[in-house]
DNA sequence: TCAGTCCTGGACCGATCGGTCCGTAACCGC
DNA sequence: GCGGTTACGGACCGATCGGTCCAGGACTGA
């Protein structure tokens, strides 16, 4: 009849574009920049996907299922004590924004590109961000603290504030304190008695 | 001779680059935008100012004084009392990120946009965050830190965390826990004693 | 009042944006 | 091998980007 479509394409399309968006940013990669990367022509782009909305919304959910896949093998080893997890979760965010040629969160930065409460991207990127924080609290809650979502804010306080300073000041800055940080707070909300 | 230049042409490009780059982001806005919501010509912005990027800086740098116009009469009522500056400067902070229509520190979010270490636009905002942490590692000396590197660094975490979640999970989020944080760290470095 | 000067608004420029569409050729069933 | 079908690359679209430039007129000095 016709010739077989080729398979992975709407793989390939996906990793060329999550590295030129997690590099630059959204709004500063165009898409024809993206279909130029790929080797592909625009057609197959805008079958995989509906539009640079769409492609950036898939991004998005990906990069959500990556990281939830990470911290599950992070939290792992730990299984059984909430509060060595929680330390865990905290340094798995540290080491990421220590790393070379970080950029920031992309969820942080999607959101702050696209403030249009409609925009899927925009949806997307703060829906992570309040499972990150429903992470926490639940977490907090297991780990004996007594104010679970007070606990969670804070290690949310310090978790923004990596991903902010390791992306402005290195990753020499106050990244380096972070998990400092959240360990005395972990300490402060788990203290038993009283 | 000939008609005199109207004065204040350059303070009203600013004023309203800067609601219209505050509200929806740099790249967001384009130069069009900004001479229509300014009433005048586009030949009168590009006198003012050599180009976006040369608008961009102007805004950082007059946003940067602002801000610490603001930070200078918010620790004037703590004279003296640098432990309390440290704390005030925080509360400032939290107030911003609470404020109604936030949408993320203009620094954090405008050196995200600009990833390029020779836009002037990046080295402004850098140079801000820079400024930020020198100031914190400075109060914290005087408030007899053991460590004031370490202060500075634990609250620039704080800040930079509400900032990011202000702007994403709104004033009823983590921001609410920023100040109680800021106000055990510093106690926690400050302890007198051993 | 008139001539001269230069401020001013907006038409205009090439490049690039996101998105559409068509000519080509690769592949299939027969 | 051949005809039909469909995947595919890239030419093309209008809109908008940042930036330039010019015709017109408002103001000044005499």
């Amino acid at each position: 009849m016709a010739r077989r479509q080729a398979p992975g394409t709407r793989e390939r399309i996906l990793r060329v574009a999550s590295r030129l968006f997690q590099e630059n940013g959204v709004r500063a990669v165009g898409m024809q920049q993206v279909v130029e990367e790929v080797g592909l022509g625009k057609s197959l782009l805008y079958r995989e996907f509906d539009g640079k909305d769409d492609l950036v919304a898939a991004w998005l959910r990906e990069s959500d299922a990556a990281w939830w896949a990470a911290v599950d093998a992070a939290l792992a080893p730990h299984d059984g004590d909430p509060a060595g997890q929680l330390l865990a979760l905290v340094e798995l965010v540290a080491a990421a924004a220590a790393s070379p040629g970080f950029h920031g969160c992309v969820f942080y930065n999607t959101s702050s590109e696209f403030r249009d409460d409609d925009h899927p991207a925009r949806q997307e990127a703060l829906a992570h961000l309040r499972r990150m924080r429903g992470r926490l609290e639940t977490l907090a809650g297991a780990a004996g603290a007594a104010h679970p979502g007070a606990l969670a804010d804070e290690l949310m306080l310090v978790v923004g504030g990596m991903y902010a300073t390791g992306a402005a000041l290195g990753p020499d800055g106050p990244v380096r304190a972070g998990v400092a940080a959240a360990g005395s707070a972990i300490a402060r909300h788990c203290a038993t008695g009283h």
